[in-house]
Formats: structure tokens, sequence, C-alpha cells
RNA sequence: GGGCGGUUAGCUCAGCGGUAGAGCACUACGUUGACAUCGUAGGGGUCACUGGUUCGAUCCCAGUACCGCCCACCA
């Protein structure tokens, strides 16, 4: 017996286990694979093996498991390919917090080999987490197939890439400005920057102009501290107030340098003086500046962005914000501050560290994202991969037509080690040309050491610098031999490998093939690539979905997937974005505790409607638990009935109307159902089981069926029964992408009364049907319904005391309508709570009076009611249908429309003119009748 | 500056060229042999505004207002 109430809690668990155990979650299943099944695969996108679930996770793996069990049920070969992500930052972040909090050595001190060796440990203690978090929320993912980006086969595919993009020249390095963040000490990419809009000031200083006394140029800065690097002075070549500055100089304050006054087209006469200060090697735009006019690049600050020995003493050490507060105060002391305006303006952040970015000169590794950008433009435009929804396109296409190159190289340990290696680049002199280097690009250190010996000859003997010592950034150390004079004779040559590692996001790029087994030729990659589909946020359709495009197109001349299926982000019920300092984080394993992984699953996909942030409300959460309670209670009523289930049960044999309807009506849902997952419309999806379930199968099925179980047709009981077990199978089955806990738990439970299933729900095929039903038994228990509703209305409206049972009079009916009175006179009786039905020519006097197509079905009860109150209600009535009489006959009397129109549609307009005007002649009657008895 | 999206019931949101829908909330009644995590019934909407297209616009087009997001720039 089930219980009376389903306790999630106690069943999910053993359930996923059940599942796991018996190996239905793997890819390649013998019998799918031996029946030609097709197949299906889906990547997750791999969540942070630091994280733990949160809402966006619960999400965006719940639709995915939708997907996913959706396709599973329907034969296909199915692979959900999970895995997690080294998230280079981040973890190496949690580590180093970590050893803090236990107040041990920092990862300095500790060093690289040390550190690298506590974040395994780390990982290997907790990395586990989320995983057993995704199992939790009904994940049918292959575990067995979990892979990691640091797991030996992908880094092998990240070193490959690495190569051969080297060798085709579309990884390079180069120096220029990057994003350095001045906390983490490495640089980011562009997308890890945040513009934040500031309240901050705007300094206007003056430079005195060389040579002149009292003639100033006037800049303006939000940085004063920058103008300690300044090399020149921009103004427009056009700007006539100064052009005769132009070719001139000025004299740096502070500094004494004498910068040059140059024309260039950056300076905008009309904002500020005209005039701009330039700081190449602190300033983007700058920057070009510079390189247009070859200015010195002049860096000030060091890795902490403290000032650096390149200014003035007095400076030196200090941390930017100081140093800005001590030029600021320095100037105004030389009176060279004209004024200092209030000035809002965006100022970058790192994402991680949440510290200003400065724009910092060093040499880093690029990706030519423009030339692998192209491919991945056109794949989109050719439709071989589609966004759904279509809009997102624009965005992926707006971003990839301007896309800069993007810098791979992180100041960090915890990632791929880039696999290059340096060694002493030597001039016509025989000598080592300082700060320049020869670069080996290789995928293993013997095979660097074999590009070496080619450079320098086979003789002499490379040896590669040690972890420890490498770790310093750049310049040759060379041993060798000069005992003679002359060009020193080299005997060893010694080679250090780059000590940073790569953007986290260059080997997530890979995901879709490395997981597969790629650079292997696996039968994996062969059989799932290209995958299915994607399923991901829009906050990384740039990070991520763009870069996988790049690089599946490169390396296997195929798009990753043929649809992204961009999904919202979850907010708060305020439509807040949920952050941990708002305090507005739901937690999804708190919801599960507390509702079941199914009421949340459920919640997610109700509410992932196309193209909209997900508002998440708790009471949701709680409305779907309780759709589970009333799922559940079905089953308990069937089970009560002993509706056991019929092995072979043929839907289309019933002969029962109400079993007719039924069949038609589960036939309706499964085609909603599929065609909306189709379509990725979850929330259509989610929306047409639960209509079915509560509001067909529960509201009136099972209200429709209980006088036939409990009477004596033991042929129409045994039918009534088998279909019932079937319909609820049938729902179930539909229902279980979404909840699939609770169907199978039912799908189990039901079993062990009739017959149970060869299968366990998650392999079960998926309902298709057609045929089934009709028109007949659609109309007739549509007739049925409307009866009862009419009844119920019209008695609750008159207050008629709920425990009355009245005598109803059909007056006027058709034979159909005679007939089907017959049919359902116990059913009518019971839902309607009416004593007894009969038909009659005329209706009793004072009677309440409801119009049902051609008949007027009177409830006489003059004792009960109200006449007054009901004479009101019955010219409501008219009236209401008046409104909609004159609306139409406005309509149909137009020549226009009727001439314009689709005939169909007048023809509709039409049938619901004489539809209504056949009503309120009814009414009328009716409403006489009452006026006469009264 | 460029781009995208939104504005529909008290709330959260679907929807759609031809009767405006759901869930939640609300009101009244109700322990009828599955279910009070429930049942029955009910109230509640000039579909942001202004024009246009159309026989017909909440829906398509243009503009306006307000809200949100993304990208770029910022002396």
């Amino acid at each position: 017996m089930l219980d009376k109430t389903y306790l999630p809690a106690e069943v999910e668990g053993a359930i996923y286990k059940r599942w796991e155990d018996s190996g239905v979650f793997a890819g390649g299943q013998p019998d799918r694979m031996a029946a030609g099944a097709k197949p299906y695969c889906i990547v997750i996108p791999p969540p942070n093996v630091t994280g733990s679930l949160h809402m966006g996770h619960a999400l965006n793996n719940t639709l995915q498991d939708v997907l996913t069990r959706f396709e599973r049920m329907r034969g296909k070969d199915v692979l959900w390919q999970p895995g997690t992500d080294h998230a280079g930052i981040a973890t190496q972040m949690v580590v180093e917090r970590q050893l803090m909090e236990k107040q041990e050595p920092d990862r300095r001190a500790m060093g690289r080999e040390k550190f690298l060796e506590r974040v395994w440990s780390w990982k290997a203690e907790s990395g586990g987490t989320i995983i057993n978090q995704l199992r939790r929320l009904g994940a049918s993912c292959d575990w067995s197939r979990e892979r990691f980006t640091m797991d030996e086969g992908l880094s092998r595919a990240v070193l490959k890439v690495f190569v051969d993009l080297y060798r085709q020249g579309l990884i390079y390095k180069d120096k220029r400005l990057v994003n350095w963040d001045p906390k983490l000490l490495t640089a980011i990419s562009d997308l890890e920057v945040m513009q934040v809009e500031t309240k901050g000031h705007l300094w206007h200083f003056k430079y005195p102009i060389k040579g002149e006394k009292n003639r100033f140029i006037v800049v303006a800065t939000t940085r004063p501290e920058t103008m300690l690097g300044d090399t020149a002075v921009a103004v427009h070549p056009e700007d006539e107030r100064y052009s005769d500055l132009v070719g001139k100089f000025a004299v740096l304050p502070l500094v004494g340098r004498e910068i040059k006054i140059v024309a260039d087209e950056y300076a905008d006469p009309e904002q500020g003086s005209g005039a701009v200060k330039i700081t190449p090697a602190h300033d983007f735009n700058d920057f070009e500046v510079g390189r247009r006019h070859g200015l010195e690049m002049i860096n000030i600050f060091d890795e902490h962005a403290c000032i650096n020995e390149n200014a003035p003493e007095a400076y030196r050490g200090l941390d930017r914000f100081a140093a800005r507060k001590r030029v600021v105060a320095d100037l105004e002391a030389q009176e060279l501050v004209e004024k200092i305006e209030d000035y809002t303006h965006t100022v970058p952040y790192g994402d991680r560290s949440n510290v200003v970015i400065e724009p910092w000169l060093t040499e880093q590794w690029y990706v030519d994202a423009a030339t692998l950008a192209k491919p991945a433009i056109a794949a989109v435009e050719r439709g071989e991969t589609v966004f759904v929804p279509r809009n997102w396109e624009k965005t992926y296409f707006e971003w990839m037509r301007n896309i800069q190159p993007w810098c791979i190289s992180r100041q960090l340990w915890w990632g791929h080690q880039i696999p290059a290696w340096y060694g002493p680049k030597f001039g016509e002199d025989g000598y080592p040309i300082s700060g320049e280097y020869e670069v080996f690009v290789a995928p293993s250190e013997r095979e660097a050491i074999e590009q070496a010996k080619n450079k320098y000859g086979a003789n002499i003997r490379i040896e590669v610098l040690s972890d420890e010592l490498r770790d310093l950034p750049l310049g040759p150390s060379v041993s060798h031999k000069a005992d003679s004079p002359g060009p020193p004779h080299f005997t060893a040559i010694q080679l250090w490998r780059d000590p940073d590692v790569l953007d986290t996001w260059f080997s997530s790029a890979l995901w879709p093939f490395s997981t597969l087994g790629w650079p292997e030729e696996t039968p994996e990659l062969a059989r799932y690539y290209k995958t299915d589909v994607l399923v991901t946020g829009f906050d990384i359709i740039f990070f991520w979905v763009a870069r996988m495009m790049m690089m599946g197109l490169h390396f296997m001349k195929e798009v990753p997937f043929h649809t992204v299926y961009i999904h919202a982000l979850v907010r708060d019920e305020k439509g807040q974005k949920m952050s941990k300092s708002k305090g507005n984080v739901m937690d999804p394993l708190e919801l599960i505790d507390e509702f079941g992984a199914d009421a949340l699953r459920f919640t997610l996909a109700a509410m992932a409607a196309q193209g909209r942030d997900i508002k998440l409300a708790r009471s949701r959460v709680e409305g779907y638990r309780n759709f589970g309670t009333k799922l559940w209670n079905a089953a308990r009523f069937l089970e009560m009935n002993e509706c056991g289930r019929v092995a072979g049960f043929d839907p289309s044999s019933a002969a029962q109307t109400v079993n007719k309807w039924i069949a038609g009506e589960v036939e309706k849902a499964a085609s909603q159902v599929t065609e909306a997952i189709e379509a990725y419309r979850f929330n259509d999806a989610a929306n047409a089981i639960y209509h079915f379930v509560w509001h067909v199968f529960c509201d009136w099925y099972v209200e429709l069926i209980k006088p036939v179980l409990s009477g004596s047709d033991e042929k129409a009981k045994a039918e009534t029964r088998a279909m019932a077990s079937w319909a609820l199978d049938e729902a179930l089955k539909l229902l279980h992408p979404f909840m699939p806990f609770i169907t199978e738990e039912l799908w189990t439970r039901l079993g062990e009364q009739g017959p149970a299933h060869e299968t366990m729900l998650i392999t079960a095929h998926w309902p298709r049907h057609s045929g089934l039903g009709g028109k007949a038994a659609a109309d007739e228990i549509g007739w049925v319904i409307r009866f009862i509703t009419e009844i119920r209305s019209v008695r609750a409206e008159l207050h008629v005391p709920a425990g009355a049972k009245v005598p109803a009079v059909v007056v006027g009916a058709g034979k159909e309508t005679a007939a089907r009175v017959a049919r359902h006179d116990e059913l009518i009786r019971r839902l309607a709570r009416i004593e007894e039905i009969s038909l009659a020519k005329g209706a009793p006097k004072g009677a309440v009076q409801v119009v049902l197509d051609e008949a007027t079905v009177a409830l006489p009860l003059v004792d009960v009611i109200d006449i007054s109150a009901e004479t009101e209600r019955l010219r409501r009535e008219i009236d209401k249908i008046g409104a909609e009489i004159s609306q139409l006959s406005k309509r149909l009397s137009d020549d226009k429309f009727v001439s314009r129109a689709p005939e169909h549609v007048v023809e509709e307009q039409r049938e619901r003119m004489a539809e209504a005007e056949a009503a309120t002649a009814k009414l009328r009657e009716a409403l006489k009748r009452l006026e006469a008895a009264a």
C-alpha cells in the first residue's frame, strides 16, 4: 500500500542508486546499439571543481536532464557527458585562502611543486562535492565517463592544440598592454574585466611650456599618478588653439622630463581643454598614440601597481592610490592644479579579485581569435549551429565580428603550463643577445630538447632548469667556457620552461571533443561528435560557446553542436540577481531537502520560458511539491480500487465513453509534451503535463470513473481499471523527464499489484499514439463536464447548501441529450449532487434554470432560493450574451468584413452568433417562467 | 555611443491577427471513502502610451516613456 504522503527525502537516494547501479546512464547500451539507435549527446557545461550547486546549475542541469531522459525514453543512444573544470584562478584562490586560514606558509614560500600537490589533494578531497550534488538533483549523466580538464587525456589535448596553433601561427607571443590584476598578479582577458561606474574626480593639471614663461598647457586626468609616466601631450591637428605648440615641449612637473606636444586625431577638441596627456605604458589609447609617434613607453608600476624606479624617488614604493594623493598634493603646492571636478566614469575591475585593473606592459601569449572566428561565424550564418532563442545569434555575431586577440597566458600555477621552452638567442658576434631568446614550443620536454639541439647543434648538452629556478621571468641563463679570447665556446645550454599557465577557458574550449577522447580517434568521438545540443546561460556565450565553436571547427572540421539552447538567469522573486552580499541566495539543496528534487526541477522547467529571466519564488516550489502529492494520491486511489496493469492492454479497444475520452486526452497530452520538448519550450511541456495530470486525470477522469468502480458492471469495471492504470502509466512517462523520482517510485510501486514492468521507467518507451479517443467521446464527456460545472456554478452562486441534494429537470432535450442523460445519470447525480434527473416538456415553476445547448436544465428550488436573486442572475447572463451579440452582429453586418475576412473566420462568427442567439432565447424563456412563478 | 530584451490579473509569468490564459495570492462554501500539500465556486485586466498597416491589432510596423541587460568608450 502506498502511504498517504510521498516523502521525497526517504526515497530519492535509493532510486538514484538503482538507476546508477543498473548502468542505464551510460551511452552505447548494447541493446540500443544493436537496434540501431541514433546517438544523442550533450556535454555538460563543466562546473567549477571548487563549486557547489547554485540555482543556475540547478536550472542548467535540470534542462539537460529533461532532454537526456526524454531522448533516452525515445530509444536513442544517449550520452550525457559529465565533468568538472579546474577553474584556474578560482581554485588557486580557494587553496591559498585555506593556507592563510591555517596559518601555513603561502604559496610562494611553499614553492610551485608543493603548492600544486596541495591543490591536487584538495581537489581529491572536495572536488566531488558538486558531482554529488548533481546526483541529488537527479542528473542522469554517464558518470563512468566523468572527466576533469586537467586529466591526463584532456591535458594532452590542450598541449596538442597549443602546439598546432603555434605552428600554424595562430598562437604567438606579443609585448603589449594587458589587463593586469595587481592583486592576483596575473594578466587577464578582456572578458574578465568588469566596467564599473564609479564616482571619481577629474583633475586638470597645468604643464608648463618649455622656454615660455607663464604659459601652460592644461590636461585632465582621472588617474593623476599616471602623469609620472607621461611622455607626450596630444592635441588635435586642426585645433587652432594649439597649432603653434605642436612640436614644442612641455616640462612634466614633478619629473622634469621634457615631453613633446604632438598632433594626433585621438585628441578631442570638444573634450576638456582639448589637450590630452599621453601615458603609453598605462593606457590602451595612449599606447596607440605612442606607437604612432614613436614615443617612449615608461612603465612606472611594478607588478603590485606600486611606483617603481622609473619614477622620481619621492614616489617610489608608493601604492598607486597613495601616489595619486601625493601627486595631487605636490602639484597643488606648485599651483599647477587648475581645477578638480566631480566626475563619474567607468573603472575596470577584475571579476575575481575585485580590484582596479591596470593596463600594464608585459609579454603574453595570444590566440589569433579573428582568424579562428571566421569559420565560426560562417557556420552560424549557414545554420549549421542554431541558437535557441534565435536572437542570441546577433549577440554572437556582434562579438565575433569584433573579436580581439585572446590573451591566454596567466601568471598562475594551477592550470596547464604553457608548453614553451626558452633558450638564449645568439647574435652575429656569437654572444647571447640580452633580453632576447629562442622559443621552442613542443608537446613535451623531450621534443623541446630535440628542437633545441637542432638549433644549437647536436654536440651541445641541453639542460632544463628545474621548477624551483625557472619561476623567474625572462632572461637567458647560459653556461659556457670563456677561457680564451673571442666569442665564448658553449658546451651546455640551459632551457627553462615558460612558468605561466593557460587561461582556464582554453581547455574548456576543447571540451566537446577532448572529453570524447580527442586527439585519439576513439569510437565515442566518431559516434557522438558533433554533439546535439549545448545548454547554457547567455553569460558565457563569449567565454565558452564562441570559443568551442572556433576550436571545434578548427580541429574537428565540424561544429561542436547543432543547437545552442540559451536559458535565462535565475533571479530572486524581486528580480534581483542572487548574490551572497545581498543575502537573497536560494540554495537549491535546501529546497531539495524541503520539497524534493522533483519539485525544484519542475519549478525551474515550468518557469524556463524562452528569452526571459526566471524570478524564482519559494511558493512555486511548494506548489509543485503539492502537485507531486496530488499525483501520488491519484495513484493511491487507483491502487485502492485495484486498478492493476493489464499486460498488452490496447487503449483503442475501450468501449466505455469515458475510457475512450481519457485515451484521447492521453494522446493529446503526449503530443503536446513531445512537441514542446522538441522545440525546447520546457515551460509549455511542463504545463501540458501538469494540466493533464491535475485538471484532466484527477479532476475529471478519476471522478467520472468512481460510479463505475463502485458499480456492478464487471465488464465496465475491468475495462476502466485497465484504462485507468494505463493512463496513469502514460502520465508517469510524460512526467518522468521533469519529476524522475516520484514517477519512478510510482512506476515500481504500482507494479506490486498488477504485473510489474519489465524495465524501470527511466528506460520505458516514450508515449506516441494516434487515433485514440475520437470526437464523439470528446463531445459527450465535454457535455457531461459542462452539465456538472453549470449546475455546480449555479448552486454556489445562489447559495444552495453544499450538502443539499436537489432534483433536476431537463427541458427540451433532443434525442442525443436524452440519451446522454440516461447514460450518465448516476455520474451527474453524484458529481452535481442531484437527487434525481428527469426529462420534461415544460419547466417547473420557480426553478433555477441553466441553458445547455438546445436544452434547459431546471432545478426546482422554490423553497431554497431567492427568486429575485435568480431573476437578477438570469438578467446578467442575458446582458452578457447581449454584449457579445451586438459585437458579432456589428461585425457580420460589415460588408468589408464579410467580403475580406477568410471564409472560415466568417463562418465561425456566424456560428457563434447563432449559438448566442439561441442561448439568449432560452434565457429569456427561463426568465419569463421565473417571473410567472413569482 | 552601439546592441538586445521587457511593459498583459494583486504577484510571477504564458500567449496570440479574429471570444485574454496559468500558477500563486484573494473571497465564499465544503471532512462527498484518493488527496486539507485538498475539493467546489467566484472576484479581478481601456494587454504602458501615441500613431500607422488591416475588414479586424494585446499581437505586425514606427515613434514615445519607463525598466533591465550586454558590448564599446570615457581627458
